[in-house]
DNA sequence: ATATCATTTCGTTATTTGACGAAATATAAA
DNA sequence: TTTATATTTCGTCAAATAACGAAATGATAT
């Protein structure tokens, strides 16, 4: 039960569901992620940690940068069932859109430095 | 994107998954799943009106009583399937199947007079 | 019409959540 | 080995959430 909550509540916030969102496209760093959804730093590792204890993405180090990547693989079935919905659904959002598009022009290289 | 979240959040406290449940076995008044869930009446009620704002659930007028039931035919998608998925998940959870037999023993003309 | 009773709404309280910046950590580059 | 930089952790704050009891509402039954 409290992992169903868990998992619940990791895609029950909208800068969450924007990030599951953009890692459909690609792996991203926090900073790049951090470009695209104008958050801090902070508060964007933390959205990660929460959707990572969830199960929906794995991080590897790579490099000097933590590449995010969805957890295509798990075992998890109710894990895995949300994810393949999640790829279904919000396509067509404005916003969903938006964010891919600015994802696109993103360029880990230079808008680092923060 | 908003009813993603108010659809998902709806779905991340165990006390409302608990209703879901109930309910997915027969229509229920406030005061019979207070009675299950050991809530104040008020709180069954918010509990109640979140998930029907969600899309989950319908209230309809019976006598004294309010029945909530499933929103089994409901036409937004994206409720639909993850009541379809509801119906699949926690069903060997203790505390659930612990409901379900209390819930048998519930009759609303004994536990109601509050 | 009045009393009863299920439900909802309101006001309050404690906890959780989401945000930030600063400090700590860890790795890469010089 | 020092410096730079990406990330995480920590402390704080404001807003949202979940709980309660009391009061208000609405419908039934007397």
């Amino acid at each position: 039960m409290r992992n169903y909550v868990k998992i619940f509540k990791a895609l029950s916030d909208s800068n969450r569901l924007r990030i599951l969102k953009m890692l459909e496209d690609c792996p991203m760093c926090v900073c790049e992620i951090r470009a695209v959804l104008n958050l801090a730093n902070s508060t964007v590792s933390k959205h990660l940690s929460l959707l990572r204890e969830a199960g929906f993405i794995l991080d590897e180090k790579n490099g000097k940068w933590v590449d995010y990547k969805l957890n295509d693989k798990t075992d998890e079935p109710q894990v895995k069932k949300l994810m393949k919905l999640m790829t279904e659904w919000l396509n067509d959002e404005a916003r969903i859109k938006a964010d891919k598009r600015k994802l696109e022009l993103v360029d880990r290289n230079k808008i680092c430095n923060i």
